[in-house]
DNA sequence: GCAGAAACCTACAGGGTGTAGGTTGGGCGC
DNA sequence: GCGCCCAACCTACACCCTGTAGGTTTCTGC
């Protein structure tokens, strides 16, 4: 019998198809050794435990989501820069919805640590050059806009847009515009909130 | 032996408890059973299976958040009322977070149905009259509001904010000055977009 | 070509879901 | 106040998933 020649990444990378047909939390290594031909307990001689191999599609998520992002701001600058930096996590969500879910938990240590995780920070750096904002603003520009962005791509994920017209497409056009502007003209913090 | 008197509506209040102490994914209907001190077959006769029973605690969530915003935003308009708002949110999320769990992801048709959806509709609603918005720009409006409160509160559980300072809540103060100051001044859709 | 390290296996214990069918308690008719 | 009967609760079981222990087979380095 030919071995199935699988490695930490093999698996992870099948995991993740994986989750994208079937769903995040059907994320099984049963499944995974199904689809790889092999029995489950074999599984445990490349990942720890189901833990492990979650985080691993996480960790994988967030690298390929780094170079969407490296791709979509690349040679822009202002509006086109930040449509391209929020559109590189909504497609690679519509394209990926089992990888994406993956992202939208807290992940263990292995994860965090990952090298993408600081690749992503960097980029929303270069982003925001685009923008002239007060350095001590930056943090909270940061979170506001990764904020909405995951925020809109989970209800779209989850359907609390399908109730209303018209479709979701049109509002993220309108969703990025806003954060155009709102960057351009950050308010300066409230003096009375600073103070107090 | 004296009866434990379950209905539907304790079993899934118990189960939103148990999701709140353990976490969302943990709620399991065993885990259930053993709270209650009767068998997890038990539990069939009052919940159909077990995504009957998340769905139940995310109606249940809902109907609380509805509650919640209600008082929230109670006597207050404005700036006041949209921070009503997305307090009520925030605190239930930090209150309640396996109930908030349950709220983020795709319910079936009994959850999406419930009155309570329609509720946070009609109290959103009440909330945007206190700015003046054209009527085909509120439902943008209402998902980029939605977008960034659930956002904000989803990146802050599950620890995106933790590797930076300052704490999430003065980002969070920045975040709704942001948004009031958006609903105020709400860009014009691009003539050239809604045209083509 | 052979020793050893992986890769892969079988077997099993433990726990979760869901079904089938039995037993018991309490409310209601009379 | 007695019995009926419904529903609350039970035991027993089949099936799937996790994770461990320990055996066998294939590939690789020398």
């Amino acid at each position: 019998m030919t071995r199935a020649g699988l490695t930490p990444a093999v698996v992870v990378a099948d995991a993740a198809a994986l989750a994208d047909e079937a769903g995040f939390d059907a994320l099984t290594l049963s499944a995974v050794a199904r689809r790889l031909g092999v029995q489950t307990a074999s599984l445990y001689a490349h990942v720890r435990d189901r833990a492990a191999l979650l985080d691993g599609v996480t960790a994988l998520a967030m690298g390929e989501v780094a170079a969407r992002i490296a791709t979509g701001i690349a040679g822009r600058s202002g509006r086109d820069a930040l449509r391209g930096y929020a559109d590189a996590f909504r497609d690679y969500a519509r394209e990926h919805p089992g990888r994406w879910a993956a992202m939208q938990r807290r992940a263990g240590p292995a994860a965090v640590a990952a090298p993408s995780a600081v690749d992503v920070v960097a980029l929303t750096d270069a982003l925001l050059r685009g923008y002239a904002l007060p350095a001590d603003q930056r943090v909270h520009v940061v979170r506001l806009l990764g904020s909405t962005i995951n925020g809109f791509v989970q209800l779209e994920r989850i359907g609390s847009f399908d109730h209303s017209a018209p479709a979701p497409a049109a509002s993220w056009d309108r969703a990025v515009d806003a954060l155009d502007t709102l960057l351009r003209a950050w308010p300066a913090p409230d003096p009375e909130e600073s103070s107090a």
